[in-house]
DNA sequence: AATGAATGAGACTTCATTCAT
DNA sequence: TATGAATGAAGTCTCATTCAT
């Protein structure tokens, strides 16, 4: 008597999961070309063939992590999904960004070295790149709102400032704590948009 | 006629340099693990069997590039080595960064590609850790002297702005053209540290 | 109320069928080692675990459909067994090798793929080349009774013949058609072996 | 001091020659699928990684020696290049078809092999189907000028006869001597094409 | 009888590195 | 100093086969 289909699919989606957790702490910890299948699997505690019954090929399991982190990133971006960002979604968004990384902080390394190699980065902004572009010019949109003199140097300043933070916070974060940097960068923020 | 002792020297040199040069090219371009020393020694137009001769292993070629990057980073800061940085200074050292980039764009991506590998990291960390820690105190009293109420938080803010923005010209130059965002940047600096 | 013995064996029987149909197919479209079992199975709609309840192996499913075709082949050579060949049964062979290919011209396309295989023939050989030589024998027997003055000769040459065209129809079908060849054929051996 | 020139070229040539010998007798013996590229290299007495340097895939190995011997096949088809074969170059052409098995048994039964898997056969036509056709059409002019009523059906039959009686020399030596089949071919060729 | 998750051996291939010349 | 043939370990991936359910 086999297992119902449902018991499959159960088994499916667990193991699955256990591999990909697997492989995101291996990448994040030594980089995804450092890090063998074979490690992956064992570490999930499958065999290498299983960890291919699973996922086609090594880049497809990268694939899926990042979708799946690149999906988070943006749930937290307009909350309403009318296209338009009020000041409370921005901030939202700011803050969000920083609790994500402390969510899992793992990711967010393997991400921000992932998009930092040429090699893999490309296909990323072939696939993701339209909606990065929606939401800059959201963002253009909410600082003219906000009354900035130069909205497109602004919006500049305020993704740099955005990313360098987030950036540091995963890099070195006994140097620079989660919370004050988000308070800092938050009001920061709002000070470098609104004119003096 | 044999060559003189200093012709070698020289001639080793500018071998040497130029197999530094076709690495770091392809490093950039494809990612260090994506690139064979076949391909490297190829390009630099020698044997592969040459290439070891000037370096150790790949892994050598790759810390002598991030070295010398290394290197020319801080060679712009406290320009008169007197431990103490002054308005101009620290003026010129962010604006000088960015024209490094403007002069390298393949080092800076290569070297931003890399300092987020965290096995390479580390590494790092043990080799410049302490120059880094030097100038971070730099900063800091710096930003005292300039009259911040919260130095240690400003200093958090500007550094993840410098290094956002570095980076956002290093991985994105079509968006975020190099000057502008140098003088927006410089500003934003001063501002931020200035109290209101 | 449980399906009686009959059934069962009944039931068994065609999914083996089943089985060896999709393999057959599989196996002659895309050659033996480059089929897995994974696919025969799916194709036979039925799953992995079951296939091998059927076959000990995948060489045993080869093995079986290889058995198979090769009694359909001699069936139709000597019709009456008494071990004589006549003109009749003769022509009657010939002309039915050609309809065989006709019917089932997969399993001739894949059947000429194995022999040709040395590591199979080899165990070929072993199992049927009895039949086979008894069969040149018969053919032998018969060229004389016709009046060669040569009949091993004749026997070469009638048999090359013969292998030849039906290998062509079977692996050229557009240039070679069956039915016009099979005339042809015919015709020729009969030439062939007549004494001028 | 490195090795000149010249000398690397000679070694390479005779090693890829080492190696594509050794193939082509794994190859004919056990199927180019049930060979593996270790087995290659180990007859060849070289490092598996040896052989890739000389050979883009095990496929390409396979690729030059069909290519090999199929220049090989027509070199001694139309001798003078003029586009069309007399009595004396048709007979040429059959009885060095032989002579060409006898020498070099090997390869002709991997050729066989190969031009019936179905997997490997389609890449062939689309390289040498050409050829091939051109050669018919030759074929089909010689018959005609040799008087045949039917020159298309006389074609395939001649055909089929020279393919069956290559292929039973080829995979049956011991019971079809080469030297007597060539002469009951050659001979049996003319009859038919002769009318009566 | 039936399922498909799971295994593990082995295939192809790459490449940093060595070494005879 | 300079070459590139040669190695061998390691990596990605496939698949026949087993087995708990």
């Amino acid at each position: 008597m086999p297992r119902s289909q449902k018991q499959y699919k159960e088994i499916r989606k667990q193991k699955k999961q256990l591999i990909l957790d697997s492989a995101l702490e291996l990448f994040a910890e030594n980089g995804f070309h450092s890090t063998s299948m074979s490690k992956v699997a064992q570490k999930a505690g499958v065999s290498k063939g299983l960890a291919y019954n699973y996922f086609e090929s090594k880049q497809d399991i990268l694939d899926e992590i990042i979708k799946t982190g690149f999906d988070s990133i943006y749930s937290n971006f307009d909350l309403n999904h009318d296209g338009i960002l009020t000041r409370e979604e921005f901030e939202h968004f700011i803050r969000n960004s920083f609790k994500a990384i402390g969510k899992n902080r793992k990711f967010w390394k393997l991400y921000s070295a992932i998009i930092m190699q040429s090699d893999i980065a490309e296909s990323m902004m072939e696939k993701y790149g339209d909606r990065s572009q929606i939401i800059m010019q959201m963002l253009n949109q909410f600082i003219k709102t906000m009354g900035s003199k130069d909205p497109e140097g602004d919006l500049m300043v305020i993704s740099s400032l955005v990313k360098g933070s987030l950036l540091v916070v995963i890099s070195a974060p006994e140097f620079f704590p989660l919370k004050q940097l988000e308070d800092k960068v938050t009001e920061a923020c709002f000070r470098l948009i609104t004119t003096k």
